[in-house]
DNA sequence: CCCAGACTATTTCGGTTAGTAATACTCCTA
DNA sequence: TAGGAGTATTACTAACCGAAATAGTCTGGG
């Protein structure tokens, strides 16, 4: 209930696969980048190999995960993980008190319709379209995903934030939708004024750059 | 029209330094830094002084952009970028033929969320809250954005993109208030059941871990 | 039986990216 | 006229990512 000292700083990537330990599974390297790319990767992260060892790694130094050699054999055997209790303690309190955050978008459909002035109009459209198809695709793997986890209560929140990310790739599709049809818009009235003029290339003038930066 | 050779390989970030050229202007690394700050920021990308003066480096050096420096009086001048027309035809060409990719999410908040049978349900629903005002915020800032930006037909694309965006935020925002809806009755479910027993923390089984990965 | 192919498991590598601080000038204003 | 905000660039370091190398295990078909 009471913070005393201060979480050491990790950054969120530590967390998330900390997190993933504090499900209370024993589990390797192999297993988490597994579970992370059935889980995480819908709102938050796709894991590398070796981030999650180098994670693991840092974990393990710090106290907050220890792990045993599992030896089939011979030569290198699986290593596998567990939470301590401080480690445990420490992503409650990381899960309750970190600062909160905007989360990243980096969307390249975006950053290409936004410089969409140069290119061609059908392109863009077609980009548009499987944008959406994919959107649409992630959308029922999530749905999937729900469906194949567990009902137990201490899965309700992993479940709760599924379902948050069926939405999200769900809004994503409509509003591909929608600009589908805003482009469609804008191709129509380049259409009807093609005729006239068909070199003139429009570009931004320095007295409007000047104006959006103050 | 026709694609010839195969575009150079450069990452998004350096196209979308080029492409904030693409609009004509003469800048600075400064400049681009601050409209990118503007602009891209809302769907792609904040980007750091030292990536914005890296890619206008490495963009001079193949060719699709020059610079002069403007020596004020003395020491460091600044310099101006400029893009050629090699850059201009390889921006239209990427934007129009690059092939197209899942954007990136990142989301720190759903992160916690998921780790939320952890927490204490009060911090989730605060941090919930929190990050619905923050989102809207951004909702608000990209309609102010649009608003400032100018209106001519060049800028059909950047507007379009800018009310994209805004549905974004306010779909974020939406998300928000849905998931504090199911968290509540979650917290409900919790507190009708806490005073059987209070110690219980729910744990997910091996043989559930294992039909999940399965 | 044994070989191919798929799966498990970890490490290494090089290049990219990101954040942050340091530097240094200019312009404004109290 | 000193301080603060704004302009402009560079340097440094840690983090990150993808891809491939390595190597053992397990399965089914010939």
């Amino acid at each position: 209930m009471a913070s005393e000292e201060p979480l050491p700083h990790l950054r969120p990537t530590s967390w998330a696969v900390l997190g993933l330990l504090s499900f209370g599974e024993e589990l390797s390297g192999y297993d988490l980048k597994k579970w992370a790319d059935w889980s995480l990767r819908f709102f938050y992260w796709a894991p590398s190999y070796s981030q999650i060892y180098g994670e693991l790694r840092k974990l393990e130094e710090i106290g907050y995960a220890t792990s045993r050699v599992v030896n089939k054999d011979d030569v290198r055997g699986k290593r596998l993980y567990t939470i301590t209790p401080e480690g445990e303690q420490a992503v409650a309190r990381w899960a309750s008190e970190a600062p909160v955050e905007m989360p990243v978008l980096k969307h390249g459909v975006m950053l290409r319709m936004w410089l969409g002035h140069a290119s061609d109009p059908d392109q863009l459209r077609a980009m548009l379209v499987e944008h959406r198809e994919q959107s649409e695709k992630m959308r029922v793997r999530a749905v999937a995903d729900a469906e194949g986890a567990s009902h137990e209560p201490g899965w309700a929140y992993p479940e709760m934030v599924l379902r948050w990310a069926e939405r999200y790739y769900a809004d994503e599709r409509d509003r591909a939708d929608t600009m589908l049809s805003e482009l469609d818009a804008v191709r129509a009235k380049q259409r009807r004024s093609s005729t006239a003029k068909r070199t003139t290339r429009a570009r931004r003038s320095s007295a409007d750059l000047r104006q959006h930066r103050a």
